[in-house]
DNA sequence: AGATTACTTTACAAAGC
DNA sequence: GCTTTAAAAAGTAATCT
């Protein structure tokens, strides 16, 4: 018997910060090795962590979004990287700046195949997007906590949409509730 | 005032134009793809409820038309793919795919997923074959279906390798560049979907 | 006929067009 | 609406050997 739950694994973690501070990304693109900045393409400067791995977008107003890591540890990790690469560069950044996780993607695994067509009748077609000839996998949207989850044939799932790591977990619960209660599980 | 009048009239003649416009697009497409005038209708009836419930503003007119008749193809049991649909329409699949999608959150109508035994009369008889091939693919359709091998995969890819699979067993062998051409899917999927199908039938 | 690479879907922030 | 970034799921597709 082993619970769905215990099977989750954070895959990606998107937030937001900022230095306070206005920020000329021309100059910082020269300063900083491995920047990526395409004004043409997208305002922000694209600058990756190796350790932990992830991505920041850096914008000229200050504000940063990270995302790629795999926890929201990994984010304060990335994101100390960077204040202290930009006080390095003799950046005024405040001390400590909030971090605001936004959106948190999971996956997990039901253990046991689904039935994607009696699961959209089932869950109901207003609630659901199922259309394999776009996409293999079944979109729900719940509302208690609010994430989409997407369902596979496999009975893998994705979970996204949630900001607490708690998310998640409840989510998988719920949805395991709801369709053993239709009797679509195992 | 006069200038309100004109306004309205303007307004009036600019939305009746685009009604014409869309309904002459939704008549022109159908007969490119050879759906009967009652699936025509029930797409300008579709078009006609985006339009009352402003699901077109932000969306070009030709879009929601192509949607519309996609989603009364469907509603009619003769479902078209959207490759199809894309064909004979300006709008790119992926465009039309989504204000599918919008179209029919917004509306409610609420439609099941597409059969691929929906598919099979159209491509059989685009590849000649008999009404025997044809219950048996339909029939391989529902035995793979019900092992649960249809979840997350495409219908027309389903049904072209349970047509695939029927020919074969029939005696009236197509080849799967010949079904993959009617049913514009690959021959890796094909045989990707006809491996598993003759599985679940037992042969092997 | 593989293998590889790439695209489809979901969520989210950022600044600017 | 779009642009960019990241990651998972599984199916489909294009391209190369």
């Amino acid at each position: 018997m082993t619970d769905p739950a215990d099977s989750i694994e954070i895959q990606n973690v998107v937030a937001s910060t900022g230095i306070g501070q206005e920020l000329d990304l021309e100059a910082l693109a020269e300063d900083l090795p491995g920047a990526d900045f395409n004004p043409d393409n997208f305002p922000g400067l694209v600058y990756r962590t190796q350790e932990p791995k992830a991505a920041a977008l850096i914008f000229r107003s200050g504000k940063i979004v990270c995302t790629g890591a795999k926890s929201i540890d990994d984010v304060h990790e990335a994101l100390g990287i960077i204040f202290e690469k930009l006080r390095g560069l003799s950046i005024p950044v405040e001390e400590d700046p909030e971090i605001t996780v936004q959106n948190i993607v999971s996956s997990a695994d039901l253990g046991h195949q689904l039935n994607l067509n009696a699961l959209a009748i089932g869950l109901g077609l207003e609630d659901v997007e199922y259309e394999p000839e776009q996409f293999p996998g079944l979109v729900y949207r719940m509302d208690e906590p609010d994430v989409v989850i997407l369902l596979f044939g496999s009975g893998k799932i994705v979970i996204t949409g949630g900001k607490r790591t708690d998310d998640a977990e409840e989510a998988v619960e719920e949805i395991v509730e709801r369709i053993e209660a239709l009797g679509l599980l195992g | 005032r006069l200038r309100k009048w004109q306004e309205r009239i303007r307004t009036k003649d600019a939305g009746e134009r685009n009604l014409q416009f869309a309904l002459s697009e939704i008549d022109r497409m159908a007969s490119a793809l050879g759906v009967p005038r009652s699936v025509r209708e029930v797409a300008s009836v579709i078009y006609r409820r985006a339009l009352k419930e402003d699901l077109i503003r932000g969306r070009s007119i030709e879009g929601v038309a192509t949607a519309a008749l996609y989603a009364a193809c469907r509603q009619e049991g003769i479902p078209r793919s959207l490759d199809e649909v894309a064909e004979v329409s300006r709008v790119e699949q992926k465009e039309i795919g989504r204000t599918y999608r919008y179209i029919s959150q917004e509306l409610g109508l609420e439609l099941k997923p597409v059969d691929p035994k929906q598919f099979v009369p159209r491509f059989a008889s685009a590849l000649g074959l008999s009404e025997e091939t044809q219950a048996k693919a339909t029939e391989i359709i529902d035995v793979s279906a019900e092992q649960g091998l249809l979840s997350g995969k495409s219908p027309t890819g389903f049904a072209a390798a349970a047509i695939y699979a029927a020919s074969l067993l029939c005696n009236e062998k197509k080849t799967q560049r010949e079904v993959a051409d009617v049913a514009q899917v690959t021959e890796v999927t094909i045989r990707n979907r006809y491996q598993e199908q003759i599985e679940a039938m037992g042969f092997r």
